[in-house]
DNA sequence: TATTGTTATACTCTATAACTATA
DNA sequence: TATAGTTATAGAGTATAACAATA
């Protein structure tokens, strides 16, 4: 496998080399996307971390904090603090779970909705895209999700 | 401008739709892309942040600790402590500017030098591409440089 | 025994402000 | 006056370990 078969664009550097460059733009871009985004949460009035743990939740289906530490692929012991600042926010409200009472669901307040819907506009809306003709947009849509196998993790 | 044409594959959801799926997977790809890195560079003895601003240094041309804040688009008092560690750890050195003393220049030694080719390594390889055919590659390689205008920043 | 949420604690990363020595 | 490097300090993010309540 890997032979260099020769294509019309990687013959004079190979696939590696193409690969190089594929990851060393992912990672400008990965960086220009998070300060992006860091910077339009804070002028929401939240921290990232705690935008990023809004963002997770179901507005519709309240979670375990357990549950939003899987989402969040962080410790339980994390969300904690995530929480306490949501709920002194009024954004989210722990609620007892009826059939397990180890368990304290994440309830979404309606001023946590609204933000949520903000965070998620911030999230999905950017600049960065502004250079992409509608094709090359479509054809870039196509061709990430085949990145990191899809949705699973790389280990 | 933004006129919405009937494309083929943007029909049904539209640009704006399209851009939030970029924009998804991006922040899926970034993610998965620095814990790698982070696992991979904790290997090899160092933080992560250390490890970025090794890979940033240039072992041919000794720069200002200034300069390397600009690199790594942080404060100057962030790289003290990281070059005080990549100092004890043998791989940089800070030696004097000739031609104003008020400059200390980051000489990388030469065991920083097989280091920070190995950081190097660690950055460009990446098992997240392997879901990609090198026609596929290719077009990535295109099309991600004109995310973020090039080389530009957001703002 | 195992699990949930919490607390205590520590480390990394980053920023601001003030200090010093130069320029 | 302005700049480079440093120091002190603080806040955010994340992890591990131990605890009480519950399963």
């Amino acid at each position: 496998m890997a032979h260099p078969t020769r294509h019309a664009s990687t013959a004079g550097a190979g696939r590696a080399a193409a690969g190089a460059d594929v990851v060393r733009h992912l990672t400008r871009i990965a960086g220009a996307l998070r300060q992006a985004i860091d910077e339009d949460v804070t002028a929401l009035g939240l921290t990232p971390a705690a935008a990023r743990a809004l963002a997770a939740l179901d507005p519709d289906r309240p979670m375990p904090a357990r549950h939003l530490a899987d989402e969040l692929a962080c410790d339980r012991s994390n969300v904690t603090a995530l929480v306490d600042r949501l709920e002194e926010a009024g954004l989210v409200r722990r609620a007892p779970d009826p059939t397990d009472r180890r368990l304290k669901t994440l309830v979404v307040t309606d001023a946590g909705r609204r933000v949520r819907a903000d965070v998620h506009r911030v999230m999905a809306d950017s600049r960065l895209l502004a250079g992409l003709t509608d094709g090359e947009l479509t054809t870039l849509r196509d061709l990430l999700p085949k990145v990191s196998g899809g949705a699973a993790p790389i280990d």
